[in-house]
DNA sequence: CTGAAAGCGCTTACAG
DNA sequence: CTGAAAGCGCTTACAG
């Protein structure tokens, strides 16, 4: 395209072999001072640097890892890769961003098949190696289809999946514990005399999502408290999703004085569709966040929330991805935890 | 690294030179049907993909593609990402994301060359195209080291810039209306009888604060209101920053009856120090955010914002980057539109 | 210490 | 239509 050296500029100038070249290069020992000094004068000149392809094809390391997610506008994910690109920019890697908009909600109506595209684009650019967070992997069934595909992958680089194991497919799972904080959550407003708590969001034939519900259930048995699966309204994890998720909950006509929303943004929605019914949150009902954002704190009122601390998952995350790399197979555990933010959306019950 | 097949296994299979694996590959038209088939089939047979660096060091295309923003975590980088990694996945590029951190209010304190690696990264990569939005770029004085790596990094690459056109720096500029929405909102509150308009957010030291500054102060003065540059509080594009900065307006007990926000974000920090100065908005101040993100809609007040449609603009982006790629170097013009959005922030002025 | 040669996995003229 | 050869820009034994 443009006026770029190779290594065969840099050496005819130096009146040198590519070898020694290479060698300066690679600060390989055995070059004599002199000349290393007067290849690297030439390089610097130039501003000359190895062509990354021609490298990667020889030495099977491109310096590139891919990151598939469904969706980075969520901040769940664009929390975990910037942590993932920071560690990976600092260790000399460059990441791939595949962006796949997989949506667990609306998947009949989209391509199915663009996550495996994604896939094989990994494959073919021979990154070091590859992540995967959400998009179908969550889904409670998955199709032929997209396990071959994963197989094939895990087949063919390192993987790393955020999830719990899939059956038939050989990788590395990492997994965070996504329930505790329901726990958490739920024992809080229970000490606060909340007695009927909804569930608001979480995508319906997800994974987590069951398990979420399950904790949901059991810990209100736990305290003794009544369970209404008509107070469960499932939804995406977006603001307008809790909007209207909360809107089907409220015409239901199930009293409640508290309510778990899968994170800040599904809140959002639901303080909106809150006021829109003259709902005052707290003062009528509590409202606690299952997974903390940024806006947490500047909203009114104060949202309460579990945080997750997500940017610390991301850290182990890249952590993991890294070693494998490096040949490392044993993966250290982690205990990510996770706390209670006390704000001001719940108060006390009292009727 | 495991077990992945080569041109060469194919060949061999198929009992063929790899020339014509390639061609069939290519879909050269230059095959018969039947070994086509035969090798089509062995292909299958093993999800055989070519191995995109061998491809692109000698085809010199590499099928990818980079941006570099400062900071994915902000909806109008994120927002334009998105709709370049689309785009360029149906094109079958994959793109690097490099998330460089940049701050402008705090680049004191960071490593001032991360955006530079991150340029001759790219060049190493041999990517078919870079892509730069905010950043150093942006600012009022840029360093020479900076410039330097820009130049390099423009004259290896094809290079699209999101921004004004820099001294000495040849590459393509891709530049929106960055303050006509400043005006719009401007004539719409003083439409409602506003007079003191303050102006919220906005790095300092930033080419689009100055302008944007100018042209508040160009059209007050086309209104007949008056311009105090007390009035005028900078800060960085985020929520917290939007918090403080209000404080900070506040605290001068300079009265005014409306504000104009840099984007959502930064009115949702307004809007929570409103609160705690127990200032209501609408009532006592009207508010205006001259960006909008995604949560505008479901805040309360719902906030009266511009809509800049910059989804709009990140199509625009990957259609001029592709074809530019492709060697067209005449970039077609658009004009990307800006719509005042009435919601509920705003009412008239009533003393 | 240094260079010539082989090879990474492809594509593309060039012969046949 | 098909294969042998050259070459993309490197690295890495192998000689010297």
């Amino acid at each position: 395209m443009k006026s770029v050296k190779t290594i065969t500029d840099i050496a005819k100038e130096c009146g040198v072999s590519i070898s020694t070249v290479s060698r300066v290069i690679n600060h390989n020992p055995h070059v004599t001072e002199d000349t290393k000094r007067r290849v690297e004068k030439v390089i610097k000149k130039y501003n000359y640097s190895p062509n990354a392809l021609a490298r990667g094809l020889i030495s099977k390391q491109s310096m590139t890892i891919g990151m598939i997610v469904p969706d980075i506008s969520n901040p769940y994910f664009y929390t975990i890769f910037n942590e993932i690109e920071q560690a990976a920019h600092e260790a000399n890697y460059s990441v791939f961003l595949c962006n796949t908009l997989f949506s667990a909600s609306s998947h009949a109506k989209q391509n199915l098949h663009n996550e495996e595209t994604y896939f094989q684009m990994m494959i073919d650019k021979k990154v070091d190696g590859v992540l995967i967070a959400g998009g179908q992997l969550d889904l409670v069934h998955l199709s032929q289809s997209y396990l071959n595909a994963l197989k094939h992958l895990s087949q063919a680089l390192p993987l790393v999946i955020i999830g719990k194991p899939i059956d038939g497919i050989d990788c590395f799972y990492l997994n965070r514990e996504d329930t505790g904080g329901i726990a958490t959550a739920l024992n809080y407003l229970a000490s606060l005399g909340h007695k009927n708590i909804a569930f608001i969001g979480g995508e319906d034939g997800v994974v987590i999502t069951q398990e979420r519900i399950q904790m949901y259930k059991e810990t209100l048995l736990k305290l003794g408290l009544p369970f209404h699966s008509e107070l469960i309204e499932l939804s995406d994890y977006y603001t307008p999703d809790g909007y209207s998720a909360a809107m089907n909950l409220l015409d239901k006509n199930i009293p409640f004085s508290a309510a778990l929303t899968a994170n800040d943004n599904v809140a959002i929605g639901v303080l909106r569709a809150f006021a829109d019914r003259k709902i005052k949150v707290p003062g009528d009902i509590s409202l606690i966040s299952c997974d903390q954002f940024h806006t947490a704190d500047y909203l009114t009122p104060r949202l309460t929330s579990i945080d997750r601390h997500t940017g610390l998952f991301g850290k182990y995350i890249i952590q993991v991805l890294l070693s494998i790399i490096n040949g490392i197979t044993e993966i250290p555990s982690i205990k990510v935890p996770y706390d209670l933010v006390k704000r001001e959306s719940c108060i006390p019950y009292s009727k």
